[in-house]
DNA sequence: TGTACATCAGTGAACGCGCGTTCACTGATGTAC
DNA sequence: TGTACATCAGTGAACGCGCGTTCACTGATGTAC
């Protein structure tokens, strides 16, 4: 059995992180760790050529293994798939979650833990532009997110919510009313996900939500070039704006 | 076949056209009619296989050509995307402009045509949501936009500027103060395309922009799925929360 | 405890398919004289 | 005016490549007794 070098080196890595958590059986380890390594390429292979060209040949090849071997792993490219996409989700998420609990145990108000969040939020996206792309760009032609993403996907909003909630439970959130319009779809969705708050509240925070990634996937997919050079600066001021619109007080 | 103005822009991206002439052969009315035969297939395969795999074999044989056929319209397959790309950013451009020049001849208030035009960006994007991917979606992987694109790609913009400038004129906009950090930026942004604004109308209008465009994207990726039902009424509120995060006056 | 058997990761060949691009060619259309 | 020549759209074969998935197999690891 030969194995290249790298596909080694990255179980190695993975080998050192796993190793700690709990005793197991070589065979469990090995699949583990396998699996993260897998995992790991195929995010590499997300940056060279996109998620709708992403190739399970591809990812074995810079692994070192034969493609069929993969199928021990996952039963399909979009099984891959699915499993980057509710990573991706679980990794922003996370990082969402990390910059609200600094926040909230600093003391700080609930503006700036919406700031932290938006920050982290965007700072994430930096960092990992493909995933971005996978979970908040153009959806893959052909795939189709199943059940499983649903509950990642909403970690971010829950963040969001959770602090909204606060300010509104400390001293009130003052929004202007509702259009009649828009009143019966802001009631459900508060009966559905935001329970307790006022619907005008809900209503602009799905809106804070959208736009939020809106203006991060505009620096992330070009269409600030040769428009915000400044975009920390930029940022910052907008995210403040989404603030604003959530009704968290300005100081 | 019509002649539309963005056809004319390809023929001389590509340099093929050298002289115009009013009285045009056989074999001139072939060209633009074949080339606009391949770009409307090609947009028929951009919604079956994404951009990314867009491939000028499956275009050749939808046409019952031999795939080597097209090179005689476009020198390679990313020539046929940067086409494509112009299209739609023109496409685009044009139903926000018809949604202002409607509403500008109406006698409308600056804020009637801000809502109108969202209301029509979202439009087109709902009845075009492959070529709205192309344009908004995440950039298509070892793809870079050349020059070409860059004047198109504003039109949207130029209205919505447009729009804000004759509210402005007409009797002023009231916004807060810019924080500091962003007052060295935003005035760059204003001396670059929106020459005579109040700098923190610049920045609002640029951040304002890309909120539309996330709140769109949301709905059309799929973000909204299990959230958002009534997406015309919220679609329409969210609107006019950023009509007013640009100073455009309520009533 | 050792042993027989079951489990399972990984192999390598194969199937049937699709891709972008090049090239020499044919035959129809356009043009200069 | 007719003719000779130039232009050009479209052909079909070829090059060299990549893809997802299946399958019978080998040999190492795990387990029941």
């Amino acid at each position: 059995m030969e194995r290249s070098s790298d596909f080694w080196a990255v179980l190695r890595l993975h080998g050192t992180l796993t190793r700690m958590s709990t005793v197991r059986g070589a065979r469990e380890r090995a699949r583990i760790e396998v699996t993260a390594a897998i995992k790991d390429e195929a995010r590499r292979r997300l940056a060279a050529e996109g998620a709708a060209k992403l190739s399970l040949r591809a990812v074995a090849r810079e692994l070192g293994m034969v493609s069929s071997a993969l199928y021990r792993y996952f039963p399909s490219r979009d099984d891959l798939l699915t499993a980057l996409i509710v990573d991706a989700y679980d990794s922003v998420g996370a990082a969402a979650e990390r910059a609200d609990a600094r926040t909230t145990a600093a003391g700080e108000s609930p503006r700036a833990r919406w700031m932290a969040v938006c920050e982290a939020v965007r700072a994430w996206a930096l960092e990992h532009p493909h995933e971005y792309s996978l979970i908040y760009g153009s959806p893959v032609p052909g795939y189709s997110a199943p059940q499983a993403t649903v509950g990642p996907a909403s970690r971010v909003g829950n963040i969001l919510i959770g602090i909204v909630r606060a300010a509104y439970e400390g001293r009130g959130l003052a929004l202007p009313p509702l259009p009649a319009a828009l009143r019966p779809e802001a009631a459900r969705m508060t009966a559905d996900f935001a329970e307790g708050l006022p619907p005008e509240v809900t209503a602009a925070l799905v809106a804070a939500w959208a736009q939020l990634v809106g203006l991060v996937s505009f620096e992330l997919f070009g269409q600030f070039n040769r428009i915000v050079e400044d975009r920390d600066a930029f940022f910052t001021h907008a995210a403040g704006q989404l603030a604003q619109g959530v009704g968290l007080p300005s100081m």
